[in-house]
DNA sequence: CCAATCCGATTGACGCGTCAATCATTCCCG
DNA sequence: CGGGAATGATTGACGCGTCAATCGGATTGG
């Protein structure tokens, strides 16, 4: 891959930042999730599709759009829009001007679901997180996941740059 | 506590923190299941199984200790075991005695698939996370961690307290 | 000894995510 | 025009994760 040949292992305290860090975020991300579908019914990846499609023009977006606005591949927007549309919360129309693909549009239903979690969301977020960390400690996790994305970016996936 | 600040809605400023801290955490958590998929046909979940089971003490466990090693509930252990057996990687055997459950063990393939794995699991995570980091961010990274689990353990779910 | 119960573990249903394959429409070149 | 290639999007198969329900052996109290 990069220029180097076989570098030394992580150290085990690099290991040990690693699985506290994966082991840390893996937990939240669940408890978020969990929050949100107990008190909303809804899963994070829904929240942020309201939110993509509350804040568009017209809210509606083409499929594509959509897909870059929430940073999912295409196909997992796919599944997961046919499952939001069989609750309600969105729906498909035509569109004029390219018929490949429809419009997506967020429903009376999936606004008011969207503006109700907010609250939920916020609170979740402040509750197990911010709530968690000092404002230096939030800074530095901030300054590092930066590094993180810039990092997988260059080296890893380049299209994951995402936004 | 008796900060009434601390109530209202998170700042901008946190909300972007949490974006990027959970956006990172989540494209380096595929990067590197990709990754060990693509090189050695497994996933971090088979990974850390094959790991708890090599270090066990006869090579075997009890489901829940298993559990316990993996942090994970029952019920997604019992499923992750089932898709294990059918490829081999690992067995159920009788317990002598508590016929209500088998132990788990690790087969010959599945030992060698984790001796084989181990290198590449270890150069996924210094390409990919490791060498994004300066030390004094890698150590950052650790300690808001470790704050975040806390934090949870404390709020959230009592049970998270794993491992 | 036998029922009631507890406990270890599994199962089924369903949402979520990825990959590869597929469709349908539009674009483009002859 | 007509017949590909490119493009927008969906589908199917399958692994993964959670919840609720269940199963069967172990315990225990009468």
């Amino acid at each position: 891959m990069a220029d180097a040949r076989r570098r030394s292992t992580p150290t085990a305290g690099e290991l040990a930042a690693w699985r506290e860090y994966i082991e840390a975020s893996e937990r939240i991300r669940r408890a978020i999730a969990a929050g949100l579908a107990d008190q909303e019914g809804i899963s994070p990846g829904d929240y942020g599709v309201l939110l993509a499609l509350a804040e568009a023009p017209d809210r509606r977006l083409r499929s594509s759009a959509l897909a870059d606005a929430v940073g999912w591949e295409r196909s997992r927007l796919s599944h997961h829009l046919a499952r939001m549309e069989r609750r309600g919360l969105i729906a498909r129309e035509e569109c004029g001007t390219d018929s490949r693909g429809a419009d997506v549009v967020i429903t009376a239903e999936g606004l008011h679901v969207f503006r109700r979690s907010s609250a939920s969301h916020f609170a979740l977020i402040r509750d197990l997180f911010v709530d968690a960390l000092t404002p230096a400690q939030l800074d530095a996790l901030q300054e590092a996941s930066a590094a993180i994305r810039t990092h997988l970016a260059e080296q890893g996936a380049p299209d994951a740059i995402a936004g």
